[in-house]
Order: C-alpha cells, then structure tokens, then sequence
DNA sequence: GCGGATCAC
DNA sequence: TATGGTGATCCGC
C-alpha cells in the first residue's frame, strides 16, 4: 500500500501526508481523516477521569503511533467504509417523502402511548460501579502506586488508575502507545484471584440489600433495592450512601451508583457522579425524560461508535432530540433500533433484576492471537491448543454443541468466520481439531494472527436436552437453578465418539511434538502463544462469560419489558412476568392474558398504590 | 441459516 | 516491532 507512495515527490511532507491518508476520492479523504483520530481514540473517550485532558494532542501521539501499521490501515478502511454508510443514511433520509413521514409519525405517535402504558415507575434499580477496580484493587497491596500512573494488564491494557487518565492513558489502550503518551506508566499484569475476592466481598454486602441483585461482571452489578427501601423506611439515596459508605469501610474500595425507576436509567446515572458518587433520577416521567433529554445517545448503552455516526447524520444528538425525528428514523432503521430508541427518549428500561445465574448461555468459545504466519502446520498446532482450551470448558461447563465455529483474523485484521452442523455434538478437543483444520484447509492459502474456536446450538449433559434460554424461574418453582460450576465438573462424562486423535501420521507426530512442548511447560519462543497459566485464564474467561450472560439475560428483559412480544417459546410450565416480575404460566395464552393485564391496568396508580403486593 | 458487523466489558 | 478475548444480537443475503 505504502508502495504507491513511492513515486510521491521527496521532501514534500505535507503532500505525503494527505497521499497518505488519501482512501478513494479527495472529496471523503479528509472526513475519513477527522474522524479516523476519533476512532482511533477508542471506546472510552467518554468515561469518567479525562477532565482536562488535551484529546486533541493524546489523539495525535495516537495516530502517529499507529499510522503504517496493518492495524492502522484497517481501521482506515473500516473508517472510509463508515463513510459511505453513513452517506448512504443521509442520502436515503432526503428521499423520504413527505406521505411517508406522515404516516410513520402516526404510528410513532400509537407506539409511544402504548409504552407510555406500560411505564413503571414503582421499582427502586439501582446500578453499581466500582471505580477503577483491577486498578484499585492493586493500590491496596500497593500504596505506593497511588500517587503514580499505571495500568492493569498486558499487550491492551484492562484500565488504569486516574492519575494514568489524566495523561490520557485509557482502558482498551495498547500498551505500547498508552507509553508514548506516559512513558513513567506502570503496567501491572492481571491478577483475578484477588479481583474476584474483593469483588466477592463487595457483593456479600450488595446482597443484604438485595438477595437477587444481578452481578455483571466482577465490578458492576444491578440490584432491585425496592423492598429494602420499603422495610427500613429510608429514601433509595439514603440506603445507597450507607450501601456505598459500607463497601468502602470493609473493602477499602469505592464504589459509584446509579439510582432510577430502571436499569437503563440507573446505569447510565451511575456515571455522572463517578468516581465515588452517586446520582439519583427521579422516578418521575417528567425526572426521565428532563436526565434522558441532553444525554447525548453515545452514553446509551447500546449505541456505540456506528450508531452514534449515523443518528448524528439525521440530526440526532440527544436522546430528547429522537422524537422529533422518530418518523424519519422509522423510515431508516429497522423496528427494533427504532423502537429501542423511543425507550431511550422516554427513558424506559427493564425493571426487573434477577441473578445471573438465571440465565444460559448460548455459545462457548476460545480464540487466541498470535505472530501472524501463513505455515500450516504451524497454523494446525494453533488450532490443538486452542482445541484442548475449548475441552476443558466444555467439561467444565457440561455441555457439547451440535454446531462448530471456526474463525480467523486474517493479518490484515479483515475477521472471517464459519459455521458447521455436526454430525453428532460435539465436545472434545479432538473433534474440535479435525473439524477445525478441515475448515481451515478449505481457506488455505491465508495468513493469519489469529484463530478461534466455538460451539453453539449447545446441548446440557445433565439434562441430555438444548439448552434454554428462559428458564423456569424461581426459588417457588424451581430451588436448583444451575449454578456453581464446581460441581459440575464432577458430573462430566465424555461421550461415545469415534473420533481419535488426528488421521496421518504427521498430524500425529505433530501433536506428539506439541504434547511434550506443552508438558515440559516450556513458554519459550518455540510456542510462542505465551498462554496465561490456566486457572488465571479459565478464570478470566468465566469473568468474560458472566458478563456476557448477564447482558443476554438484561437484554432479553428489555426486549420483553418494552412489549417486543418477544416472549420465550420456554418449554417450561412457569415464567416471570417480564413486566411485573410475577410467576405465571408459560402456556401462551395465558401468559399473553396475564401480560395483556399488566399492560391495561392504570400501570401508575397500581404501582403506586400496590407496589408491594406482588 | 450463514457470515459479517456491532456492541459491551 | 507492536492493538485482546468472550459472548450476544441484528441484519442482509
């Protein structure tokens, strides 16, 4: 690519630099320019901690840093193709007519009554963020690091003190660039035992205030804090402070919250006050939709770097401003964007939170980088390693998968992924090899950074049945909800399979080699995957997977709670009402009977009045 | 139903 | 020199 430069003439850097940024035409260059240094600024540019900080010079350290690279001219590429969708959105928005707007406006109208409907105010959700955790948890071993910048985690850092903030350092930054930006930066490797430690403190005393709060991940939780607030008499305000004064009295750790009639509201609150604070919106319409009205939409959860773009091209800056272009975005986007954001102008959300626990996956996957090679047979030895990681979380989890995934980063970052129905499930690291470097074979020649393996259409071994998403709910109904995976382990059973290890013998020879490169525990170059040690990773890895559970699960709320009809096709005889959190049965009509009730009732009189009789 | 894209953490 | 891993969902085809 560089090469096309080559005949540029010397000496002029100016020239050279707009050659250089230059995509397809001179017209977009310059748009792909300005917004390529906010791209490359990353996701959390807008969290908590940059005050003051100078983006324009931190962006500049880091374009120069990266400009040449392949991941550079990636995200060149992904930005000149933004471009054009984002064109393609204002062009298309100049061609709906006016019959047409007018007849969207109608039914936006009939939509925001039937949510206004549906608005329950009743609950007390509260969102919980630790500040800065990894970081925080590291300066109580450390005190001496207080004072000084520095971050948690490897080749992209995981965060970073606010000391490391003011200097522009941010989570999801590379290390090497986040040292340009602050070279005295202290980059500490990752320590989840003692992450999850605290994290477990913290949530001992979250559950006296909510028995079934909803833990995220191991520094985020949602929790209902309705009835507590009921039993002890005391405003949500007054029971989050001593909620908050606690955990940093036992933990030594702090904590921001977000308080609001839901979790959407209550999330995006628990930033405006952070670090150590908290916000309250009221639960009022009038205090919703007076937060939600100059929120800018970024802060949603939901609307990343994309849909930001393209509602910033219809007009869209504010979540107050989606109503007056409703009907326009109606006409654009599908149902479902447009819907999610009429609840982002009415500031609704789900208002149920349940535990984590609830909730079933619905893939398990492992993926690992590495020096980008075109080898074979390298490529394969990638795959075994990754194979046998796969295996074990398949034990440890209890399940195979009647699909297979294969996925591969290309070096020039361009992600390429398959999928394959199996002939039976599938759980061991020899199936996953043999179908894995079948389906690699079929895309030779490649060169490659990265590989990934996954499963999915998952099937319990305990219950010898799919999965399911919804499941039957409760304590009332069902006392053994899955959960712990310590003894899940124990009830492992590998299935019958005809697989055995790799076919010829020089894929066997190869894992014969691997084997003992794996036992002697060598992390030499020779296997240059630098693997974590494997409680770390697996415990890494079951972080990720609750947090991705739980966004599932939160998700699945929403959807249900803002009328999607979405409802779960659940198996089972009983469900929690997704709007009012009450068990009823999951046989269809009765479920849309009891849900038809729960929409029709004057939703705020009931609510205020019997908010505690569910 | 697959593959790509987007999003969160 | 050099830019992560896991999982979910939605959309276009």
């Amino acid at each position: 690519m560089t090469s096309t430069f080559t005949d540029m003439p010397e000496g002029d850097a100016e020239a050279e630099a707009s050659a250089r940024q230059k995509t397809k035409s001179a017209s977009t260059s310059d748009i792909v320019s300005d917004t390529l240094h906010h791209r490359l600024l990353g996701p959390s540019i807008q969290k908590s901690g940059q005050e003051g900080v100078d983006q324009a010079a931190i962006s500049k350290i880091i374009y120069n840093a990266s400009v040449g690279s392949k991941y550079f001219e990636h995200q060149q590429r992904k930005e000149a193709e933004l471009s054009t969708k984002v064109d393609a959105v204002r062009l298309l928005a100049e061609k709906v007519s006016r019959q047409e707007l007018d007849a969207a406006s109608d039914r936006i109208s009939a939509r925001i009554k039937q949510l206004e409907v549906g608005r329950d105010l009743s609950q007390t959700i509260v969102h919980l963020d630790c500040d800065a955790f990894y970081a925080s948890v590291e300066e109580l071993d450390r005190p001496d690091l207080k004072s000084k910048p520095f971050a948690v985690g490897g080749g992209v850092l995981c965060t970073c003190n606010y000391v490391a903030r003011k200097y522009g350092v941010r989570s999801a930054m590379a290390k090497f660039v986040a040292m340009k930006i602050c070279p005295e930066l202290i980059v500490l490797p990752l320590n989840f035992p003692k992450y999850i430690e605290k994290s477990d403190a913290i949530k001992k005393i979250l559950t006296e205030y909510d028995p079934n709060l909803c833990a995220m991940t191991l520094d985020e939780a949602y929790m209902n804090i309705t009835e507590y607030c009921q039993r002890v008499e005391k405003s949500p305000e007054e029971v989050v402070s001593e909620m908050r004064r606690r955990v940093q009295n036992d933990t030594r750790l702090t904590v921001s919250a977000g308080i609001g009639p839901n979790s959407r509201v209550a999330k995006i609150a628990s930033n405006v006050n952070k670090p150590n604070g908290q916000f309250v919106v009221p639960s009022t319409r009038e205090g919703v939709m007076d937060f939600m009205k100059y929120l800018p939409v970024r802060k949603v959860t939901g609307i990343g770097y994309v849909l930001e773009r393209q509602l910033n091209a219809l007009g869209v800056n504010t979540c107050g401003d989606i109503l007056a272009h409703a009907p326009l975005i109606s006409e654009i986007l599908s149902d479902i964007q447009t819907n999610f954001l009429l609840d982002c102008y009415l500031g609704l959300g789900s208002t149920v939170v349940r535990p984590i626990e609830q909730y079933e996956r619905k893939s398990v996957g492992c993926e690992r980088t590495f020096q980008a090679t075109s080898d074979p047979v390298v490529l394969k030895r990638k795959i075994w390693s990754i194979a046998q990681e796969l295996e074990k979380d398949c034990k440890r989890l209890n399940i195979a998968g009647r699909k297979f995934g294969f996925k591969y980063k290309k070096d020039t970052f361009e992600l390429v992924s398959r999928i394959r129905v199996m002939p039976k499930q599938v759980n061991t690291s020899n199936e996953f090899y043999k179908y894995g470097v079948q389906m690699l074979e079929r895309e030779l020649p490649i060169t490659v950074r990265l590989i990934g393996l996954r499963i999915t259409d998952l099937v319990d071994l305990r219950r010898e049945g799919p999965m399911r998403t919804f499941l039957r709910g409760t304590r009332t109904t069902d006392p053994a909800v899955p959960s712990g995976s310590s003894d899940e382990v124990k009830h492992w059973k590998p299935l019958e399979l005809e697989s055995m290890p790799p076919v010829t013998t020089e894929e066997a020879d190869e894992l014969d080699d691997l084997d003992m490169m794996i036992q002697s525990s060598q992390t030499a170059h020779d296997v240059d995957d630098t693997e974590p040690r494997d409680e770390l990773r697996s415990v890494s890895k079951a972080v990720a997977e609750s947090q991705s559970r739980a966004r599932n699960s939160f998700k699945d709320a929403e959807a249900a709670s803002s009328l999607q009809e979405q409802l779960p096709q659940a198996a089972s005889n009983i469900v929690a009402c997704p709007m009012c959190g009450n068990h009823v049965s999951s046989e269809p009509s009765a479920l849309n009977a009891h849900i038809d009730w729960c929409l029709s009732r004057d939703a705020i009189r009931q609510a205020v009045g019997d908010t505690f009789t569910q």
